[in-house]
DNA sequence: TCTGTTATTGCGC
DNA sequence: GCGCAATAACAGA
């Protein structure tokens, strides 16, 4: 298969993408230190930069089944944009433990497509690897985008 | 196989 | 608040 990779900014930190153009699938995402930037797919961009709530029309690899914690992969991405969920509660809709819901987090091939930061702890923000800032920044992101979204719905129901 | 690893939770003090 | 035990599932040896 033909694999491309590309690097793009998020914050201080890079996200490093690696993805079939022709299968329109996401195999991984990390987020290195540094790297020169290079091409990404445009769905990935557009959602770093708040343009887009979805990685249409790429998928994730996480997904297809057979893969190690598909159940909880699948119940993670059902998470709508700008929620959040808990450990428990992802456990709960994939019929597994909290604790392995963790472990699943931890292994994410492609954190964002699997939106492994809308799930946080019950007591507070939970963690994220490798670096709990980069949760905290995609959760504003997504806050920020949905703000401004109902700000203007008002603006045009006001128009009516 | 067996051991180590893990981004949690809930209970007791 | 803090410490600790419970506990699922995969990776690596």
């Amino acid at each position: 298969m033909d694999i491309s990779t590309g690097i793009c900014r998020f914050g201080l930190w890079r996200v490093r993408v690696e993805w079939s153009e022709e299968a329109h699938l996401i195999h991984r995402i990390s987020f290195v230190r540094s790297g020169d930037d290079s091409p990404v797919p445009q769905a990935v961009s557009r959602y770093l930069s708040g343009k887009a709530e979805s990685f249409d029309p790429y998928g994730s690899i996480a997904l297809s089944r057979g893969y190690p914690f598909y159940d909880i992969y699948k119940a993670v991405s059902e998470i709508p944009y700008g929620e959040v969920r808990t450990y428990s509660e992802i456990a709960e809709a994939s019929g597994t433990h909290h604790r392995t819901v963790g472990v699943a987090m931890r292994r994410n091939p492609t954190p964002l497509i699997i939106p492994c930061h809308r799930v946080v702890s019950k007591t507070g923000l939970g963690g994220y690897s490798p670096d709990i800032s980069i949760k905290k920044d995609l959760l504003n992101l997504e806050k920020k985008v949905l703000r401004k979204k109902s700000r203007s719905a008002n603006a045009a129901s006001d128009e009516e």
